[in-house]
Formats: C-alpha cells, structure tokens, sequence
DNA sequence: TTACTAATTCCACAATGCGGAATTAGTAAA
DNA sequence: TTTACTAATTCCGCATTGTGGAATTAGTAA
C-alpha cells in the first residue's frame, strides 16, 4: 500500500456526508451508510462534536449537524463550481485542436486565470497561471467577461478601474472606447486580446454566460507566426462557443 | 485526559476550513494558520486529495477545494427558521443587483452572520462571513438591530456591553449617542456601519420586525471605492426592506 | 548559473486510534 | 410496574497508524 492516508480523516469526512443526508441521524444509520463499527463511530461522533461541527439529540434521535459545517464549505464559491465543470471541457479542446486554453473568473477589478491547458499543449508560449490577474479591458478574457456582464456589473467595474491608476485599467476613463468595446464584443461574440499586450502571441474568448450574463471567460490562445487572428477566430470560435455553452449547462 | 478525541480529525478539519478562506492556499499559509508541521499538513492534504475534496494546483500556488466540499454542508438546514427562510431572499437580491447580503440573529452579547451570499457575488472581499461575531453598537446588522429592539431587551443589552470592556462595544457607557443612535437608526428605518469598521467596505442593515421586534438584521455590503454609502442607501435601502418584509412573512 | 527559500519526503518511535466484547439505557409489550 | 429486547455506548489490550524533526528536492529570483 503505497497511499500513505490519515484513515480516520477519511472517516470521519464520511460521517458527515452521511450526517448531511438526514436531518437526524441514529447510530445504525451512520453504520448502515459507512460501514464502520459503532464503536469507532462513536469515536468519530465525539470528536464532531468536541469540535462543534455536531450535536448530540438524544440516544433515540441520534446525531445531527450544527452550522459550524458551514465553514467546511462556505467558501467554496458559484464561480469555483463553473471552474470545475470546465476542466473536461478545456482539455478535450486542446486534445483535438492542439492549441491551449484558459478559463478565468472576475476577482474584484481583474479577471484571475483558474485553469489552463498549458501543460497539455505543444503551443504553450506563455504561462498563464493559476492564480494570475489579468485586466479587464485590454486582455480577450476580460473583455469578453465585461462586456457580457450585465449594466450593473459593469458600472461598478468602471468605477472601480477608473480608480485604480493602473496603466491597464486606463481605458475606463474612455467613455467611446468603452461604448465601441461593448459594442463589438456583443456583436461578434468574442473578444480578441489588446494590441499593446505580448506580441508573439494573441487570445480569443467567449463569455460563460448564464440567464444572459458572464460568469466565467474561456480563452484559447494563439502563436501570431502560425496564425491570424482572422484565421484563427473564423476556425476556432465556434468551438469556444459551444464549450462555454456546454460548461454553461453543468451549472 | 477525559477527551477521548481523534486529533488527525479534528486537524483535518481545521485544514478543510483554512483551505475555505482563500481560492488558492499555499502550505505556508496553512502552517501559518493552522500551526501544524508542514509534514503533518501534508500527510492531510493527501489524505483530502485521495479522498477528493481538495487539489494540489503546483508548487507555488498551493492548493485548493474541490465541489466535493459541498457534500459536507450541503444538507445542512438551520434549525432557525428565519435563517432558512431568509436564504432565496438574499440570494435573489445578491443575483438581481451583484453586491453580497448576510444575515444575523442575536447570540448573547454580540450578532453572530448566520448565513451569507459572499460566495454568491463577485464584490464580495472576504470568502466567509459565516459564524463570524458583529459587535452590536458599531456595525450595520448590531445597530438595526439594537434600535429595533423592545426597551427591555436594549436596557439588558447595554448592561451587558458597559461589562465587557471590548473596544467596540465602549459607546455602551456614552449615553447620548445611544439615545441618538436609536434614535436616527429608527427614523431613518436602517443603520449603516460605524466609521471605525473596516474602511475598504461597509454595510446599510435593516431589521426583520416581528411585532415592531427585531428578530435579525440583514445587511448589504459595498465597497466604497464603487459606491459612496448615501448613493448606496438611495439605491438600495427600499428593496432592503421589502426583502425584510417578504422573510418577516414567512414566520 | 548560482543561491536561496519553501515544499516535500523520509523514518524511527510510541502515542493514538482500533474494534470485539461487555455494559448500559431506552422502548415496547405484558 | 415489570420484563424482555434492542440499540447505543463504554471498555480495554494490542499493534497499527500517525507523528514531526531532519534531510532532501524543487522551484524562483538574482
């Protein structure tokens, strides 16, 4: 046995899945569900409740949850499930098209990237990695993001960049840019990254749109020396399209 | 040693709870959480990783939960009524206009978050509210709440705050501002946070009335470099309230 | 390339968790 | 109320399992 694993943390995440699928559980119940001896049970139960994450009803009634467990999940995030969802979706397309792909979502006035595909692809030139903040208004994921995010949304986002200073947030003063971007992001369907950013390569994304509006954006990166942007939307921007909308239908 | 208690459990969790208050969470921030050995923090990674509730994403970014964690505290329901009625409200509210809601109840001398749409909405600056304590004289949900509350229970309150020598809780003994606080609070029919607070957010709360009691507060928090608090309160106090009212209704 | 820092693996030790057997506490029937 | 029964809980000796300091390795910045 290789799998050097703490087995009663094992167990005892079981327990509470199995204190989650009914409001009161009995002890036969958890040993019907897990598996486990009721004494060990025992055992795990106590320390749930020493550590406040279960009560203790009654012997008849058994145990139940309190919402302590909340904070066992609380932080795991709607755009965090999106992300998820997409990982099959992302590798698949790299697999048969060979170029790498991306998915980001908004964290306060950036796009963050979540996932990429560059290790499986041959035609990773640079690392978008996890974890990266990428600007709204000049990079494809974000643009992408922004215009496909509702009025509100976006007001708030321009607020926000306009106070940031940042060099790549400056086009938020640009009330016309802003309006064309807009425009042609909605249009098109897509959006293309800003001139100014890395040369040898490009983007081009979509939005992961749920009830109309962004959640997530899904890149799909390019070498400028193998490809147009022309080329390279007109072959590859309906797949995008329908990966985002097959992520979209996970959620 | 009466505790009979499973210690890798009890640290297990703990690791899970770390991991919930960041995206990405390196195992230098979990040692510094936590207080663990690195190795031990590792031998429970793998042990969530092997188990699927958490993935290591590289060296340097660490690692981070998995939709697994919805499993447990998916099936939790509060044993509070007003909370569970309370959670499509908020959630409508955070979808409809992005910014984060919360609710509170009571809990001895301070308000406790009982449920939150942090994760449910992109301007939200922290991941978890939950469970967290809200000094009652300083904060949106503790002044509502306070305000709106019978004489009775704010004379027992104030007794109770002028005792505990918290920072937050010193306006206690200053009983013009009190007078004034209710006062203002009750006129304008919400409270927003204290100055003190964090300065990059604050809150507009409102209570949930029964009988002209208060039995919760509900809050909605802004950044303030996206919205000034009178624009906000104008936006937003009047579907506060009704959203108070529609959860009063339900109980 | 080198130096540095932080992540990860190793390993010998004994504390910790294990589970079958014994006990106790509820519950239902007489 | 008593009795019988079932299910929950506690006990306890054993060895497996988890422990954490030290050594190693892998990224990162200079």
């Amino acid at each position: 046995m290789p799998e050097r694993t703490i087995e009663s943390l094992t167990r005892g995440l079981a327990v509470v899945e199995a204190l989650n699928r009914r409001v009161y559980t009995t002890l036969a119940d958890l040993h019907e569900d897990t598996g486990l001896p009721k004494s060990t049970l025992v055992r795990l139960l106590d320390t749930l409740i020493a550590a406040g994450y279960a009560r203790r009803i009654s012997r008849s009634a058994g145990y139940c949850l309190t919402d302590r467990v909340t904070l066992l999940a609380g932080g795991f995030q709607s755009s965090d499930q999106i992300v998820e969802a997409s990982r099959p979706h992302l590798r698949a397309v790299t697999r048969d098209h060979k170029w790498p792909l991306a998915i980001a979502t908004l964290d306060g006035d950036a796009m963050q990237a979540r996932y990429s595909t560059l290790s499986h692809s041959p035609f990773a030139l640079d690392r978008i990695y996890i974890g990266r903040r990428i600007p709204l208004l000049i990079s494809a994921m974000g643009r992408a993001y922004f215009a496909f995010s509702s009025e509100e949304t976006r007001a708030l986002l321009l607020a926000t960049l306009q106070g940031t200073g940042r060099e790549a947030d400056r086009a938020a003063r640009d009330e016309k840019y802003i309006t064309r971007l807009i425009e042609t992001v909605r249009k098109e369907g897509y959006a293309i990254s800003g001139p100014i950013q890395d040369d040898r390569a490009f983007g081009l994304a979509v939005p992961v749109l749920k009830d109309g509006e962004a959640q997530a954006a899904i890149t799909m990166r390019f070498i400028r020396s193998a490809i147009t942007p022309a080329d390279a939307a007109q072959q590859f921007i309906p797949t995008l399209q329908e990966t985002a909308k097959a992520i979209a239908a996970e959620i």
